[in-house]
Parts: C-alpha cells; sequence; structure tokens
DNA sequence: ATTAGCTACGAT
DNA sequence: TCGTAGCTAATT
C-alpha cells in the first residue's frame, strides 16, 4: 500500500506555516521521516522535508500530487534536529520549514531552476522567433540567464509569445548544491604481489620501488607518490597490473588547515578553576542535564576550563560544541584548541562556503570530528552525540539573530542541553542580567571565579570627566591625562589599546546656515563622513559624495560634528608622530582575515598603539598592553533603550580587560561626560555585584525583563496612517484580552529607528509580559503569525 | 517566493 | 472590446 508524507516547503515566508500532503511513489517507499525531497508546488517544484509518514487513506488521495524526487536515502535531520527545530517555530512563532532549513548548509540543499523545452517540434516559426526556438532545441535544459545572454532583452518576449502559442513549455532542473570532493588513494594488492613476484620484478624498476613504498598496506594518496617521484603513468601502471587497488576517499575541506598542533603544555589549574571542574565534571561523567553560568573577571581563565570540559567530553565519546560571538574569535580559540584536540577540531562560521560547510556538516554527522567551535550558527550542526555546548562571552549581541526567524542562540542553546542531555557552560566576565538572575534563582548553577590567573591584579582604573576638560580649553578627543597616559607608556616601549565606539571620521554633517542635518535618503539615520571622501549611512551602507553646498539653502557652511575612529587615528598620529599606529574597525577589516592580521601584527609588536571600536575589547590577550583609554563608553547611555546601562558597563568591563594581563599591573583611563552614572562607577570599580543589583532593581521598578519577557511587534505599510491604525488596533485587542496591568503591558506605537525605510513605514509596539506563552497564544489566535504586514521579535535586544 | 488568475482602466 | 498593469490568493 502507499505511504503519504507530511512535508514542509523550503520557503523563508511566514505566511506558510503548515505543511502540505504527498503521496510517497512506489520507487521510494523507503524513505522516512527527516528526509529532504523535491516536490511540485504551484507551478513548481521546491525543496520540502518530510516530518511525518503515515498509511494513504483512499478517499481524497486524488487531490494530492507525488514526491517527484528524494535529495537523502536516508534521513537527514536526525529526532534530536527535529525536537530542535520544532521548539524554535513554537517558540519564535514561525514555520517549522523556516527553522528546518537554518539546519542545512546554505539554507538550500537544491539550486532550482526554471528551464524551456520545445513542445510542437514541427511548429512553423516566424522569422524573428526561429533563432530562440531553434536554439531550446538545441539545447534541452537551456534558462532564461542563457537565453538572455544570447538574445539579450528579445529573450522574455519571445519565449512569453511562443509559450502563449503552445509551442514551448516551461519545466523545472534542479541539482546539488554541494559538490563532495574526493581523493583517489592507492594500496597494494598483497594478493598479487608477494615476495616473490618482487624478488622477479627485474624489468620494471620504478613500479617496484613505488610497491616498495606502498610496503606498508595503507592507504595512499596520489599527491603523497607523486611527492615521492612516482608518476602518475606509474600509479596507472601499478592499477592495470593489479599491482595496487585504487579507492576514491572523501577528502574534508578545511580553511583552517593550516593551523597545526603546537606542542602541548601541561597547564597546572588554578584552585578556582580546580573548583569550578569539581562542580562541572559529575555532570558530564554522568552525561546529565545541567547549565552552568561561569563569571569570571576578565583574564581568569575561562577557556581554560572550555577546554578541560571538553577533555572531559571527549573521554565520554562525546562531542563539544564551543560557541563564540564572532567569527574573528574563533582563530584564537582554534589555536589554543588545536593544541589538545588536533585534527578533531572543526570550524564553522558563516563565512565559509557552501562547500566547506558541507564537509564540516559530514564529518560532524559522521562523528569523524569531535570538537566544533563556531559562531552562532554551528548550532545548527548535525550533532552525532552533543555532550556540552559552551557559550564564551554569553552577554554577546551578536548570539541573536536580527532577520527571521529572530532567535537567540542561548535558547536554542538552553533547549538543546534538555534534548541532547548535555552540559551548558554560558561564561562571560560580564553577565548579562538575565542571565545572571537566572543563576541567582538556581536555574543555572553559578560558577565564580574572581581572581585573575596568578593573582594578577585587576587594571587600575581612573575616570576622567570630560565636562572639565572643555572648561580647560582642551577640545581634542584625548584628555590631557589619556595624552599623558599614551605618552609615558610609550616610553616604557609598552603597548596602548584605544577604544571609541564608533567608525568613520565625524559621526553626523551638518549645514550651520540652516541647521540641515545630512541624512540617509533610505532609512532617514544621519550620515557619517569617512575621510576618503564620502558620506555613509551605518544602517544600510550606501555611500553618497559630500555635497558642495547645502542642498536646502545652498550655503557652502557644511561642518562635520562629532568624533569617530579616523579622526582619533589622525589625532592620534599627529600628537605622537613618532608611535606606530593601527586601526582596528570595520572599514580596515574588509577581507576575510584582515582582523586576524592586524591583531597578530600589534601582538607581535610592530604597532603600539591600536584603535577601534568595540572590536579591540573582544576576547584577546596581549600581554605587552599595559594601557588602555576609553573614549566614549558612555555614549550608549543617551539611547532611549532600556539595555543602555548594561551594555556601557560591559564595554568598559571588557575593554578594561584587555589590560595588565602580562607582568605589568594594568593602567586604563576612561573618560565619560557622565562620570556620576552607576554603569561608569560600577565600571570604574569592576563591581559586578554592585551594577547588577541597582540595575535589577530599576528593572524591576519599570518591569522589564528578568522580571518582564519582551516581545516587539513591527507593524509595516507603504502607507504611514495604515500602519499606525493597525498599530493601535492590535494594541487596543491587547489590552482588552490582557486586563492585569500587573503582568502584561504593551507600549507604543512608536515610530521604528528606521521609521521610514524604501517608502515603507513601520511602527513598534512593545509587550511586557511574565509568561511568553500567554502571549504567544493571543499573537497566534489573532493570526499575526501569518501576518506578513507584522514582525514579531520575541526576546527583542533593542526596543526601538 | 512565485505565479496563476482576476479586476480595473486605457487604448483601439 | 481587447490588452495589460497591478493586485490577490493559493501553492497538497
Amino acid at each position: 500500500m502507499k505511504k503519504l508524507a507530511d512535508i514542509y516547503i523550503n520557503i523563508p515566508v511566514k505566511t506558510i506555516v503548515h505543511s502540505y500532503t504527498y503521496i510517497i511513489p512506489e520507487q521510494f517507499s523507503f524513505l522516512q521521516a527527516g528526509s529532504r525531497v523535491v516536490v511540485p508546488f504551484g507551478a513548481r517544484k521546491m525543496e520540502g522535508f518530510v516530518v511525518k509518514i503515515y498509511p494513504m487513506d483512499e478517499e481524497n488521495s486524488d487531490l494530492l500530487k507525488e514526491i517527484v524526487d528524494i535529495i537523502d536515502t536516508e534521513s537527514y535531520f536526525t529526532t534530536k534536529i527535529m525536537q530542535t527545530a520544532r521548539f524554535m517555530a513554537q517558540f519564535y512563532l514561525c514555520s517549522l520549514g523556516e527553522t528546518l532549513r537554518l539546519f542545512i548548509p546554505g539554507k538550500n540543499s537544491i539550486k532550482i531552476r526554471q528551464i524551456y523545452i520545445v513542445k510542437d517540434k514541427n511548429a512553423e516559426i516566424s522569422n524573428e522567433e526561429k533563432a530562440v526556438y531553434e536554439y531550446i532545441k538545441a539545447n534541452p535544459e537551456c534558462d532564461i540567464k542563457q537565453l538572455q545572454a544570447i538574445f539579450k532583452e528579445d529573450a522574455e518576449i519571445i519565449i512569453k509569445s511562443l509559450q502563449k502559442k503552445n509551442i514551448i513549455d516551461s519545466d523545472y532542473a534542479y541539482k546539488n548544491r554541494g559538490k563532495n570532493k574526493y581523493k583517489t588513494y592507492i594500496k597494494i594488492n598483497s594478493t598479487v604481489v608477494t615476495t616473490e613476484l618482487l624478488a622477479a620484478m627485474t624489468r620494471k624498476k620504478v613500479q617496484k620501488k613505488a610497491l616498495e613504498f606502498l610496503g606498508d598496506e595503507k592507504f595512499h594518496s596520489i599527491d603523497e607518490l607523486k611527492n615521492n617521484g612516482f608518476s602518475s603513468t606509474i600509479v596507472k601502471a601499478l592499477i592495470e597490473n593489479n599491482y595496487a587497488v585504487a579507492e576514491e576517499k572523501q577528502i574534508f575541506r578545511d580553511s583552517y588547515d593550516m593551523v597545526r598542533p603546537q606542542e602541548l603544555m601541561d597547564i597546572e589549574l588554578t584552585d578556582e578553576q580546580k573548583n569550578v571542574m569539581q562542580q562541572i565534571s559529575p555532570y558530564i561523567e554522568q552525561g546529565l542535564t545541567k547549565m552552568f553560568l561561569l563569571h569570571g573577571v576578565t583574564g581568569s581563565g575561562k577557556t581554560q576550563i572550555y577546554i578541560e570540559a571538553a577533555v572531559k567530553v571527549l573521554a565520554q565519546g562525546k562531542q563539544a560544541l564551543i560557541l563564540v560571538p564572532e567569527i574573528v574569535l574563533t582563530g584564537q580559540l582554534v589555536v589554543s584548541l588545536k593544541k589538545v584536540f588536533a585534527d578533531d577540531v572543526v570550524v564553522i562560521h558563516s563565512r565559509l562556503t557552501v562547500n566547506e560547510r558541507n564537509d564540516a556538516f559530514m564529518r560532524i554527522r559522521t562523528n569523524n570530528v569531535k570538537i566544533i567551535i563556531g559562531a552562532r550558527s554551528a548550532i545548527f550542526a548535525p550533532f552525532f552525540n552533543l555532550g556540552l555546548i559552551v557559550m564564551d562571552e554569553e552577554h554577546d549581541a551578536s548570539y541573536k539573530q536580527d532577520e527571521s526567524p529572530r532567535y537567540h542562540t542561548r535558547d536554542i542553546a538552553v533547549k538543546m542541553a534538555e534534548i541532547y542531555s548535555s552540559v551548558l557552560i554560558l561564561g562571560s566576565a560580564t553577565p548579562s542580567i538575565e542571565s545572571y538572575f537566572a543563576a541567582q534563582n538556581n536555574e543555572y548553577q553559578l560558577l565564580e571565579m574572581p581572581h585573575r590567573i596568578d593573582n594578577k591584579p585587576l587594571p587600575q582604573i581612573r575616570c576622567i570627566d570630560m565636562r572639565e576638560e572643555l572648561h580647560f580649553g582642551n577640545r581634542h578627543i584625548l584628555s590631557r591625562p589619556l595624552a599623558a597616559l599614551i605618552e609615558e607608556t610609550l616610553q616604557q616601549k609598552q603597548q596602548i589599546i584605544i577604544m571609541l565606539n564608533r567608525r568613520g571620521f565625524s559621526t553626523f554633517v551638518m549645514c550651520r546656515s540652516c541647521g540641515l542635518v545630512m541624512k540617509c535618503p533610505q532609512c532617514g539615520l544621519p550620515l557619517v563622513y569617512h575621510r576618503q571622501n564620502y558620506l555613509q549611512c551605518h544602517h544600510c551602507d550606501i555611500r553618497l559624495p559630500v555635497p558642495d553646498v547645502c542642498p536646502d539653502c545652498q550655503s557652502r557652511y557644511i561642518k562635520f560634528f562629532g568624533s569617530g575612529t579616523e579622526k582619533l587615528e589622525q589625532e592620534l598620529t599627529e600628537t605622537f608622530p613618532n608611535a606606530r599606529t593601527i586601526r582596528l574597525d570595520r572599514d580596515t577589516t574588509g577581507k576575510k582575515m584582515a582582523h586576524q592580521e592586524i591583531l597578530q601584527s600589534f601582538k607581535a609588536g610592530r604597532y603600539d598603539i591600536l584603535l577601534g571600536t568595540q572590536m579591540v575589547a573582544k576576547g584577546h590577550d596581549i600581554p605587552n598592553v599595559t594601557a588602555v583609554g576609553i573614549i566614549s563608553a558612555d555614549a550608549s547611555l543617551n539611547m532611549p533603550d532600556f539595555r543602555a546601562a548594561e551594555r556601557c558597563f560591559g564595554l568598559i568591563t571588557q575593554t578594561a580587560g584587555r589590560a595588565g594581563r602580562g607582568d605589568v599591573k594594568g593602567k586604563v583611563i576612561i573618560q565619560s561626560y557622565n562620570p556620576e552614572h552607576y554603569a561608569v562607577l560600577c565600571g570604574i570599580k569592576q563591581d559586578y555585584a554592585a551594577f547588577y543589583k541597582q540595575e535589577l532593581y530599576l528593572r524591576k521598578e519599570l518591569f522589564y525583563p528578568p522580571y518582564a519577557k519582551l516581545i516587539k511587534l513591527t507593524v509595516q505599510d507603504k502607507v504611514e496612517q495604515s500602519a499606525l491604525d493597525k498599530a493601535l488596533q492590535l494594541k487596543e485587542k491587547f489590552r482588552k484580552t490582557f486586563k492585569d496591568f500587573s503582568r502584561y503591558q504593551i507600549i507604543g506605537p512608536a515610530p521604528s529607528i528606521i521609521a521610514n525605510f524604501r517608502g515603507i513605514y513601520r511602527f513598534n509596539l512593545l509587550v511586557k509580559t511574565v509568561s511568553l506563552a500567554d502571549v504567544n497564544a493571543f499573537l497566534r489566535a489573532e493570526k499575526i503569525d501569518i501576518d506578513k504586514a507584522v514582525k514579531i521579535d520575541i526576546n527583542p535586544l533593542n526596543t526601538m
């Protein structure tokens, strides 16, 4: 009897939330849930994911179409992946198709294109259409791109005309996106090549030599033979004479292959580290689900904990996933981990090619690799048996995906720790308020490492009130004390890091005659001036020329205001002409490895001063850095966002933590316009507990996380008023459904930070609730989950 | 995301 | 009255 399959279509569209049912044809009767298939969908063919298989009910089967092809012979999505994807679809209010596609490299397994075929082979064709007709006849799988390349703009018109006359028809062709890479290996055929045979080989000298080389009966690659002086002709002869057998083996592309394992040093753990490991180990050994929050100050040796935990997991024969916020931070970790785990390490991040990613996933799926390092997308790898998830810098905003589905890696990691029965370690020097709160409430077990390794002191921090600097007539970016600290550090041949969290030269451009601020024509945000003489929108990245005169009043009095890293760089080179300065921000790290190279050469001592955006604050360990300057940690305090203080405190603590990692005590200077703000005060004292207490108090007062859960709803429409009206209606419905103001609140509608982007107007509603599930159900009941005019962001990082 | 199908308006 | 652009609804 035939079977049916419920299938989700691989389409990232929120209006399609349910599965579609197809007939499984006889030849594919082996299909299982979790397989990827090709199905007809509307007029097209699409990739689909089988989620359920059941016997066919004869009644309405004639309405159903058949699966046309399969992509996998065995199930691609494991049961555990299915569970994770189901959780995500439920939690983030999107379709299972949308979440499942995250688990395949490149989000599509096949590439589908429309092709044209000749239907009527003997048709009478007019002269102007003849060439196209003949081309399609001669090239059975040609698509619109090929035809356009030859017949230019005529192609489309003629195709339409031919289709209308029923002379040609369209169909869909598809091919696998990933290509496996193979290499030929050969092995001596010992049943044929006996010692007697070798002894009798007098004529084929080179072949004899080659066979002696292959004496160990193991597989050797053709490359290896070539490198040892045996040409491909010899290899061919060996195989033809049946002296050797050949085999194709899949090889895995690995862009980190050049990072070779170094000699392993035995590292003695500190008492703090030992204590932490004692708490973690039992859960790993017994394979239990357990969440830890590892709160360790900068330089306390959290990485060593990750390594030790991974060693323990490997001993259990399981895999360990180590997540870092950004690709660039993988570099250092890869080196540390390769020291210990050699080729058992694989790296995954979004800049890998689809093929590299495919290979990495294959190695993980087949348990060929045990340690997986990666940025947030690595959580979607097909783990064989996952025993440990580490999330380093768990507070970091890059763990949140900014486009649909807007997941937070931490939410998924917590769920996966349950599903895989594994240990989760969230590590940070400045944990997110939510995570620390969860630890206080025993949802996570708190592990504290308050001391630096070897009891190195935390840096000494001084705060400079920039308002006073201005009173003294200092209009520079650098305060006098910071300039003095730089001078002193340079003289001692030590290194300096300076952080200014804004790239570009000036932060806004204004006409001094009429006050017009140059804004992005697409999204309306102020444009930033860059020294290579262009204006750039830091939201949508478009570049515009600098106007000579004001577009409004024609005045030539256009001035640049505010300071970015480019201006800071200029000031530093002017003030310290002998210092070697290097800048690190998104503009200097365009190429794939540039970030790594800049840090490497700074670490190697080829530069004295490293300046840049928050990139300079993250994760690296450079012993000769003894001084750190923070120019604008408090700039974010002026933003109307409830997480502004948390971000400011984190930035100060993280950046200051770069200083004094070697033998000399570090010195840090913070320049501030809000020196009395608690985020700055606690940052200076490096006092997380005090900051947490103060922040928690405010969060409770204002009903923000961790006391409330947030949902941001963005209503968008081409007509401003329609968007606003719709938002107001939604707000009204919410108010009617949730009357308990102490438990359910809705704020807004407020224009989005990019209120008008490409002619679409946006308004935000912010829901604050004690129960995400309740509001979730409400949004489903109101069909907001399938309304393409409303974007839903569960646990948004910013509220604007 | 695509596309088939329908409505409304303009040229013939 | 036909043709086409623009919008909507449906995709098993």
